[in-house]
DNA sequence: TTGTAGGCGTTATCAT
DNA sequence: ATGATAACGCCTACAA
């Protein structure tokens, strides 16, 4: 592979030139730059990353931290990063964190992130798995602060480091306000189990946003009813499958805290012969792809801008154009309520 | 940051006998590496990557190339790609590439790729946006066999690399053929537009499965009937609408080439009062995980199977534990029909 | 504006 | 089994 030296010569200057010409440094006349430009272009050559991270101290890479790929919200911000991050000129490392043993299995591994990236986006990871331990802990220098870094819908803040997101609690306020507005006052709220790794980071304070609407709009406390889920959509399934089959009046309605509960709670309406809305109304939050598709009304937060706006974020600090100087920046984006076919005022009044 | 001169005065060796000790090469006494590992330990000491690089001359590096991450089927293989790279020692640079222009315009920074990583995973990228024309290009001095690399899923083969994927043609056949064991007869065939950058790599072989099948089945020319739709859900829904907008009999049947799209033809159906399975019946192609949740009949492919299978046959290439020898390997996993509640026989005979 | 030369932190080679 | 010592390829003072 050509190296700096062979374009130095065929351009005639030193391999400093080089260097400055191809990285665009004010201190190259305009000729020069536009020889050595050629002559590398000629070549094929591109400087070796590993030389000049080696030589610069910088990484040039950013470490994208999520629970794990697959997921949608995950999913759409990953791709926002990757869109920024490339132009910018910055290598997207992509690292999972899973859940709480997962973690400390990979604290290690996690820990040498400060040798291989020059920042961190961490993704949609809930409290429970939050980088918080691993970044701050003792036992691993404790530098949240060395290595910048932004949260992106993640359940607990990093000390230090920047955040972006919606405000979950009203999210779910609007979605249960919805529901009441409608006319429906036997309201369950469907939500995910702390506990559980996968569990949506916003899901807790979700569940306060059901409380407060309900509240505020003189619902009796026994008339206050929330399901835990196991997570994803088969746990939403079962949790209301569950729920249809306990004695008593059946709600007129699920306000559950993210679109793939809701989507659980869909097909086990219809397998119980339930018609949505006719029947039942259901609500979720998130705006999820495929919560268009279903028709399911939802309270849709901005994915892929969050992911712009955390990455944008990132970049300025990186360049060191940040505002704050350094002070971490707390972004909340606004939601919006999708309306689709899975809501309806109740049958009876 | 501790560097590797610490580590060796706190155990007292030299540096290279840190080196060595540390990456568990053979040439060193068990107490000697204990004590290495001990001081390495204490010093909280990790080799700096871009160092490392530099004099050892590998990246230790995978690329992942993906057209979007937020996609079904990527984001599957990515995670499993995630899941075995890292405990392999291995970091994961995510990379997307677009369609055409995308890919004109990422040319140059794909091509000094070689410099980045040690080999690379192309995950589901259309023909036309095939890494062919990056890796093979002469432009680019045609690297392709220096460059390890594997697709999954792939349109277009990659000179030199292995491929892991199904057989498109027998699954699109099985999926036919389901329909006809069925009963159906007016089977329309639903695929994307193989000018489109995103659409399903595989979809133009799955059409010929769907012409075998209903050839095989004895059906005369005009009753094979294919309908190219715009990619995603939506062209799905778009091209399933004006499908049954048109003049003629309706199709009892609708074999889809992705799920995707037979989730959007699930969609046009529902909302022109159709009923599915009673009126038309619908089979996709993928096994996409919300498939499952719409109830939508498929022909699943492993997923995550072929992710792992493709990571496995690039770290054993790696490592230098390659069966062939060098020999590009060619992996077919079979799929399999699964049932759910979109198929059923025609109502009329 | 450009060149010179030392250093970045490891690994690999060659002795010992 | 271990140690000394070149590379590795680039960047950054510092000098000119």
């Amino acid at each position: 592979m050509t190296r700096i030296d062979d374009v130095a010569r065929l351009a005639g200057v030193s391999t400093a030139t080089v260097s400055r010409a191809l990285r665009g440094l004010p201190t190259v006349s305009e000729a020069t730059r536009r020889r050595v430009r050629l002559a590398a272009e000629q070549l094929g050559y591109t400087a070796s990353p590993s030389a000049s991270r080696l030589a610069g101290g910088k990484t040039g890479t950013v470490a994208v931290l999520v629970p794990r790929i697959g997921a949608w919200f995950p999913g759409v911000v990953v791709d926002a990063a990757e869109e920024l991050l490339r132009p910018a000129g910055y290598d997207l490392l992509l690292h999972h964190v899973g859940g709480p043993d997962h973690a400390r299995q990979r604290l290690p591994r996690t820990a040498d992130l400060p040798k291989r990236v020059d920042a961190v986006l961490l993704v949609g990871t809930p409290a429970l798995v939050s980088a918080a331990p691993v970044f701050a802990a003792p036992e691993y220098g404790g530098r949240a602060r060395a290595l910048p870094g932004v949260t992106v819908a993640a359940g607990a803040p990093v000390p230090g480091w920047s955040s972006v997101g919606i405000d979950d609690v009203a999210a779910a306020r609007i979605a249960t306000e919805h529901l009441l507005t409608l006319g429906h006052r036997r309201i369950v709220c469907l939500s995910g189990d702390p506990a559980d790794q996968f569990t949506h980071p916003g899901d807790l304070d979700r569940r306060w946003g059901y409380r407060e609407a309900m509240q505020a709009a003189g619902t009796p406390p026994e008339a206050i009813v929330e399901v835990v889920a196991r997570g994803g959509v088969d746990g939403g399934r079962q949790a209301t499958a569950s729920l249809l089959a306990r004695p008593g009046p059946t709600p007129t309605a699920i306000m559950a805290t993210c679109d793939e509960m809701a989507m659980g709670a869909l097909v086990a309406l219809r397998r119980a012969g339930l018609r949505v809305p006719a029947d039942v109304s259901v609500i979720g939050v998130d705006g999820h792809e495929f919560a268009r598709i279903v028709g399911l009304t939802t309270v849709a937060q901005p994915a892929a801008e969050l992911g712009r706006l955390a990455v944008g974020t990132l970049l300025d600090r990186l360049a060191g154009r940040s505002r704050g100087d350094g002070v971490p920046e707390r972004h909340i984006l606004p939601t919006r309520l999708v309306l689709r076919d899975s809501t309806a005022p109740p049958r009876e009044n």
